[in-house]
DNA sequence: ACAAGATTTGGAATCGATTCCAAATACTTC
DNA sequence: GAAGTATTTGGAATCGATTCCAAATCTTGT
C-alpha cells in the first residue's frame, strides 16, 4: 500500500484538502464534528503528514544540527543535551553528526543548513577555518558553542577558557608548584587560549614556563601518556603540569605513576572539564568544570532568535561561569 | 535577498528550467554550452536547490537517522562511524540523535522515518518494547545494531554476547575462580544475554553462580563502584567479578583497590567492550572486543538494501565475530 | 421570517525541483 | 540537398501540504 495523502484523507472523511489541512495545524475554524470525521480517516489510513511537502510550503523544517569532530567528549554530549533539551521546548528536533576532522565532511553536512534540510546550525568544533564560520554565520543561522572561532561577526557560546585555565594554574603555583608544565593541543582554538591564560598566571607570579609538550595528532590518553614519557625524559622535571583535558591528564598520571613518581608529592597534576575521566582516575583529579547542559541551552535559546528573528543577529562571545573543582591530583 | 531558485537560475543562464535541472543532475543530454551557461548562473546567484522540493519530487532524501540511548559510549560511537562511512560511499549522509532513554523523544525521532524526513533508521538502544521495534522493521527500512530486540522479522546486527559471556567466563575459570560473581544489566537486552552466557558458562564448569548483582538505575562508574561495594559487603567474597561493561568495571576495580584487596590476586575482574576505559584502568582490564566499524558498516549495508529494494527483507540476527582481550586484571 | 454577522467549508494557487513528451536543432549518409 | 537519425531543448504536469478567497451554512436579534 502506497503511503496516504491528504487528499485520501479528505476523500475517506467526506471533506475537503482545506479542512483535513486545518485539523492537522489546530486551526480553531473546524466544527467538532469534521474534526471527528478527519480524525478517524487519518488514524484509518495510518496517515503522517509527508515532511519534504509540508517543508516545502512552510519555508521550514524544524530541525536543527549540531556538528561535532567527535561525539564521545562528555562536555560536548552533555551540551549537546541542552541543545536538544531546549529545542524539544520550542518544537524543534536536533540532530547531531560527527565531521571526524574531514572538511568534506563537514562541508556536505553544512550543505544541510545551505539546502534548507534544517533551519539552523550549532558547530561544536569546525574543522573549517575561522573565517569561513564568520562568512557563514554572517549568512545563516549558525550558533558556536564550546570552541569559538576568533571573530567580531559569529556568535559563540563558551567559558572563558584561558581566566578558567589561570584559575587553575594559580592554584597549582598557590599549592607550591614553581616549575610548571603544560600538556595541551594547540590545534584547538580553546586550547591555545588555555594555553594563554597558563602563561598568564605563571607571568603574574612572576615565573617561566617549564618546558611544554604540544599534541601534534589526537589529544587523548595515548597521547598524554606519550607527551608525558617525553617530559619525564627530559633533564629537570616539573613539579605541577596542567593539561588541557581530562582524558590527557589521566594518561599523564598513569605515566607518572608507571614511572615509580607519587601525584601529586613528587608532580601535581590538573585537567580540565570535570568529565568522568576526572573521577576514574587515580588520584581524581582537580580540574575545571563547565556548565556544559547549560551552555547548550543557552546556545539553542540564541540560535532560535536568530532563526525566527531574521533582524537580529547576535554577535561575539557569550562567556558562561566555570568553576574549580580541587581533588586529590594536586596538593591542598 | 530570497533564495534563488531554479527559475532564477534558468532566467540568467537563458536556458530553461528542464535543462538547468539536467545540469544538476549530471544528465548527459545537454550541450556543452548549456551546461557552462548553467554553471555560471549558478555561481553568480550562489544557488542551491532547495531539500524538501528535491525530496518532494523524487520521493527520498538520502539521509539516514541513526537512535541511541546516549552519544558517550564508545562502541556506539565507533559503530556509528562505520555506518556514516558507509553511508557516505553510497551519497547518504547519517544522522544521530539521543534519545537519553525517553520514550517520548524516541517517538517524536522515529516519526521522523514514518513522515518522510529520512529513509532509513539505525537503532542502536530502543527505548520502545521489542514489539513495537519488530513492527516498525516490518513496515519501513529499520536496522538494529549492537542492542537486538527479541524478534524473527526485524534484522539486527551484534556480536554474539552469550557466547562472548561464555568465553570470557570460562578465561576466568580457567584461571582459577571458582567463586564467580556478576555485576549485569539487566534493563538491556545484550546484558540479559551476557548474563546467560555467563551462567552457562558456570554450568558447563559444574559451578553455581556467587552472589550476582543488577543495576536498578544506570550502568555506569558510579553504579559498579555501589554494586561493588554491596558484594564487597556480603560475607563471602568471590575471587572473580565479571562486569557487563569496562566501565563498569572500572568502578568494580576501584572500589576493590580503595577496599585494600588486589585485581587480581585477591579477586579478578573481567569488562566487557574494549572500551579506552579498558586501558585506562589500573590494572589493564581483560575484555571482550566488539568489531564496532564492521559492525556499522554491515548494518548499513543490510539497511540499503532495505531502502532500495523494497522486496528483500533480511530478518534475523548477523553476528560478527567478538574477540578475548586478556590483560591485567585477570590472572594468567 | 429576514437581514446582518459569524462560522465553516471547498477548491484553486502555491512552494521549487524533476521528468516526460513533443518540438526543434544538429548531424549523417547517400 | 533531401531524408533520416541522433541530440538538445522548452515547457507543462507532478509530488503533497498549506493558505487564501469566495461561497455556503449557521446564529442571532428583531
Amino acid at each position: 500500500m502506497a503511503r496516504a495523502t491528504v487528499q485520501d484523507v479528505a476523500k475517506t472523511a467526506g471533506v475537503s484538502v482545506g479542512t483535513v489541512s486545518r485539523v492537522l495545524n489546530g486551526s480553531p475554524a473546524v466544527s467538532a464534528s469534521s474534526r471527528e470525521k478527519v480524525a478517524g480517516a487519518i488514524r484509518e489510513l495510518n496517515y503522517r503528514p509527508l515532511a519534504s511537502a509540508r517543508d516545502l510550503r512552510r519555508d521550514r523544517t524544524m530541525r536543527i544540527l549540531a556538528l561535532a569532530k567527535n561525539l564521545e567528549s562528555p562536555v560536548i554530549s552533555e551540551a549537546f543535551r541542552g541543545v536538544g533539551d531546549a529545542a524539544a521546548q520550542s518544537g524543534y528536533v536536533s540532530l547531531i553528526a560527527p565531521t571526524s576532522g574531514s572538511l568534506d565532511r563537514e562541508q556536505q553536512l553544512v550543505d544541510m543548513l545551505r539546502n534548507g534540510s534544517v533551519d539552523g546550525l550549532v558547530l561544536f568544533s569546525p574543522t573549517m577555518p575561522d573565517h569561513d564560520v564568520e562568512a557563514l554565520a554572517t549568512q545563516l543561522s549558525v550558533v558556536q558553542l564550546c570552541e569559538i572561532a576568533e571573530s567580531e561577526e559569529a556568535f559563540g557560546v563558551s567559558i572563558d577558557d584561558r581566566q578558567a585555565a589561570r584559575d587553575i594554574t594559580r592554584h597549582l603555583i598557590a599549592t607550591g608548584a614553581r616549575r610548571l608544565s603544560m600538556i595541551g593541543n594547540r590545534a584547538a582554538r580553546s586550547g591555545r587560549l588555555r594555553e594563554q591564560g597558563f602563561r598568564e598566571a605563571l607571568a603574574e607570579a612572576g615565573l617561566d614556563a617549564a618546558r611544554c609538550l604540544f599534541a601534534a595528532g589526537d589529544f587523548d590518553f595515548h597521547a598524554g601518556r606519550q607527551l608525558t614519557r617525553d617530559l619525564l625524559a627530559g633533564d629537570q622535571l616539573p613539579d605541577a603540569v596542567f593539561c588541557g583535558s581530562d582524558t590527557v591528564a589521566a594518561g599523564c598520571v598513569r605515566e607518572i605513576t608507571d614511572a615509580g613518581l607519587r601525584v601529586p608529592e613528587d608532580l601535581a597534576v590538573a585537567g580540565f572539564d570535570d568529565s568522568i575521566q576526572a573521577e576514574m582516575c587515580v588520584p581524581e583529579l582537580t580540574t575545571i568544570r563547565q556548565p556544559a547542559y547549560e551552555m547548550g541551552r543557552v546556545a539553542f535559546g540564541a540560535l532560535l532568535e536568530r532563526m525566527t528573528e531574521p533582524g537580529r543577529h547576535r554577535r561575539g562571545r557569550m562567556f558562561l561561569p566555570h568553576q574549580l573543582v580541587i581533588r586529590d591530583s594536586t596538593k591542598n
